[in-house]
DNA sequence: TGTACATCAGTGAACGCGCGTTCACTGATGTAC
DNA sequence: TGTACATCAGTGAACGCGCGTTCACTGATGTAC
């Protein structure tokens, strides 16, 4: 007598297969055209169905393209928290080198869903809150194995030597930590930290997008030697 | 008797005349809308002429954008450049710091055209040869920097502590040291030199395409601090 | 269990738009004698 | 200095294309009694 609302029906059930389909489709096309040649009509052609099926769907390519950058960024967050499974919880520095390796890895397998979420916005596209929030997962990722490391007494101490945060910095730090409850961390942790994160991103796109053509023959090896740099001043790579 | 090739013709004249017009609206479009957005026929239309006439000055849209592009890392290297000369040739964190908020400067001036450079590749269109020497203009002012700070002897030594180059690291560092007539260089100045130019690129382009968003609320004291740290890895912060 | 009705999926034609590029053309500006 | 010719700039119509989105519609699948 209870509609049976725990099992899917059968129309439950196909148009959950089609959603996953148009998903699949355009992720396709993407990684063939890039995110900008997106496009309703190419899609439905692909799946051969009318064009306007697609709205019972996704009411706009935007909600197309919304759906598609919070899967893209939670593809690469599962990838590198699938990386950092790997590797013993105390091992810090190589949780640390697994997650920033996984978004490299995870960039040049695809490229183009890369650029879709880290690279520049797509023209007459405007992200929702939602692919704000979608976002957050890997840098949190990074930030928990500091926060682990700290917590473990396995982090080196902010060196001496390195400049002080300015007063301003600081409070801003502050602030981060609380919303992020990582209070215990100390600021300057924090700070560099995120600088780290920065690099991270700042490779992976130079690399991508072409940038790096004139400096080393195999772009690898540079990777890995920032990714070490970075971890070491954070202080990862005090050994347990 | 002898043709005046050096005095410019009223025809000459006008042409260059015209073509600064169509590159000055073509910056302009890019600026409101992006450089996917840019169509000659929009640029045609707000310069009140046929659409076909642009293509006696560009053969294609493809080589509008080429000469945008050139003109976009030539500006952003201008203004660096200016920028370090404000500052003292021995200064050499003073012209580290000069070159790194330029960058920042002027991605906010021009986030389009920042875009244009560092963003995801538009779609469709092939970077030819000649975009990729102009942007080499921008490195270069960096590594030359530490290159004088070291030739100066106000270089930090590279401390035991940091990590040392790979093998394959190290032989691709002397590789882009002989490219560049930096051999006097230390093989580990020269890659965290690159490093910190990665960790710039990446601190822009993420505020830039709205990563930072749940992160500090003012992004500009975050940059000034990662310029600073990252002059301090490099080894920059001796004072002269 | 069977029937009447409501819901939903997908169709196909249409609206209105903009795009890059080509081509034969008309005038105007320069060049050579 | 004046004339004949060549070069160049800009026109406007056209080709052929693709796009997002709407809307009235036909069947099929589900629901309530």
């Amino acid at each position: 007598m209870p509609t049976t609302r725990t099992k899917a029906g059968p129309r439950e059930r196909a148009r959950a297969a089609f959603t996953r389909d148009i998903l699949d489709i355009s992720r396709r096309q993407i990684a063939e055209s890039g995110a900008a040649a997106l496009s309703m009509r190419a899609v439905a052609r692909e799946l051969e169905v009318a064009s306007s099926a697609l709205y019972r769907y996704f009411p706009s390519r935007d909600a197309l393209l919304t759906a598609l950058i919070v899967d893209a960024y939670a593809a690469l967050a599962d990838r590198a928290e699938a990386a950092q499974a790997k590797v013993p919880r105390d091992d810090h520095l190589g949780r640390w080198r697994a997650i920033c390796h996984a978004v490299r890895d995870w960039a040049h397998a695809s490229p183009h869903e890369y650029a879709l979420v880290y690279g520049s916005p797509v023209p007459g596209y405007a992200a929702p809150e939602e692919t704000v929030e979608a976002g957050t997962r890997l840098p949190y990722l990074l930030l928990r194995v500091v926060r682990d490391a700290w917590a473990a007494g396995a982090l080196r101490e902010p060196g001496g030597e390195v400049p002080a945060l300015s007063a301003r910095m600081a409070e801003q730090a502050a602030h981060l930590a609380a919303a992020t409850g990582l209070e215990e961390l100390p600021d300057a942790v924090l700070v560099r930290s995120v600088i780290a994160w920065t690099q991270v991103f700042g490779a992976v796109s130079l690399e991508l997008f072409g940038h790096l053509k004139g400096g080393f023959t195999d772009d690898a090896p540079f990777f890995a030697t920032s990714v070490d740099l970075m971890a070491h001043v954070v202080g990862l790579d005090a050994r347990t």
